[in-house]
DNA sequence: CGCAAGCTTGAATGCCTTCAACCCCAGTGG
DNA sequence: CCACTGGGGTTGAAGGCATTCAAGCTTGCG
């Protein structure tokens, strides 16, 4: 396991923390939340450091505090695919498992919420709550994944770009509790190589086609890392999806 | 909700049932298994028929027995792309969501074993070994969506068309619990249309890319539905992945 | 037989990739 | 102070792979 930037000692407690109320723990009632408060320990990861490599032991589950990070297959070639994208909440590792199967990068600086896997695996027996809450997480991620499939087999450049951004937005406006419409600055944490990862795209397609939408006016650049969304609704018009019944999470 | 084909009249019990260690159901035991049997109602679908259209409710959830279903999706204008490939022993349905979010398509005559979905939301509190095998095949799929991320991301027609192939020698395999290597034949339960839909690509790309196989040795047509694989390895490498640790499920 | 569904094959087009050059900027060290 | 360097990004030109459009084949069936 790859050595960690700093090891903070607990500074947040379950009650006050960000993810409290969209993680795996937040159907849990005070009791459970305060087996979880002892369990629990914090790791931090520097923007571009690889968390854990695929194939290498992994020893712990987390949830995803403040950062982003990816998850990331590669063919013997060389050809990689982002097949994850972890946000503030997202839920990282797979009970029951003793490998990690996807290398795990931090795109920013990442801080996680660790469980060991062993006593997190029993307590996903004892706690029907964290169990279900889990359950509900992943049907999350597989719909997630799903529209992720509609776009990497059907969607033109432009469309898969647009659909990204829409995608953050979304996440974003959930994460504020905000409604996701109108003009709204959303953080870009990726790098065009890594959009172009996501996207099944190259990192050259991934410029032009910004570069397009920019010109259109669908996007407005806001310093390094932001972008304005004159109109969310021009957004998801350009990324072909239905305008009402959009994708979920 | 579609109407069925024939309704048939609980013609297996569950002890005999050929899905009966693979499915939701694996981990239970006799008592858990007498609910299940009082609950379960079977559902039969003719090949080509519709199960349900999404966006329309869905008020049970179910597991295949036998045959094929597919889930797709699709965008305004028409264009297709498969979701989910559904065969014997997995699961269908989202339990707590009230509507289908996929249009499922039976693509050979299938049967699923039903569940009404509120009873089974109960049963899946009541019961933490259904529960945990939920789980545990609901990461076993967001697995596979995560291999088929890669493919419609990175590989090339040809190398989608041998991995398809070699997905279903491999569920083909765990299915009769037999090695998937050596000289085998397999079922192909999809028209090119609907292996097109699976792999992003047009019916033409995939018939031109079948023949290319063909010529080249790697699958040899074996009557209207049935292909012989004369070497796995050689699918496998055809198909652009790793050798040895294979993907999922 | 005639028709429709499924499949194959050919030719032309187009979208994205590949290869390459260049820009910007922050960090670094002579 | 400023040249140097490397990472990230943009843009151009040429080429390739899959798509599009089209024609024709095979098979099962009313």
């Amino acid at each position: 396991m790859p050595t960690d930037v700093k090891l903070q000692v607990k500074p947040f407690t379950c009650d006050t923390c960000s993810i409290r109320h969209r993680a795996v723990c937040a159907h849990c009632d005070s009791h459970e939340l305060t087996i979880l408060e002892q369990m629990k320990f914090y790791r931090n990861f520097s923007a571009g450091q690889t968390v854990i490599w695929a194939g290498d032991e992994m020893d712990f589950v987390a949830s995803v505090v403040e950062g982003v990070a990816t998850l990331t297959q590669q063919l013997e070639d060389g050809r990689t695919q982002m097949v994850g994208l972890l946000l503030p909440s997202d839920f990282l590792g797979r009970p029951n498992r003793e490998t990690a199967s996807y290398t795990v990068t931090a795109t920013t600086d990442l801080m996680l919420c660790c469980f060991r896997r062993k006593p997190f695996e029993k307590l996903l027996i004892e706690t029907p709550r964290i169990a279900s809450r889990l359950l509900e997480m992943t049907l999350d991620e597989l719909d997630a994944a799903r529209e992720w499939l509609l776009l990497l087999g059907r969607k033109s450049a432009r469309e898969r770009i647009a659909s990204l951004l829409a995608i953050l937005c979304r996440r974003d406006a959930a994460r504020l509790g905000e409604p996701a419409d109108g003009r709204r600055t959303i953080n870009l944490p990726l790098t065009r190589e890594a959009m172009a990862d996501y996207l099944g795209l190259t990192l050259e397609t991934v410029s032009r086609q910004m570069t397009a939408l920019r010109k259109d006016g669908i996007i407005e650049p806001a310093g390094k890392r932001n972008i304005v969304i004159p109109s969310v609704a021009r957004l998801v018009e350009a990324s072909g999806d239905d305008v009402d019944g959009g994708p979920l999470i």
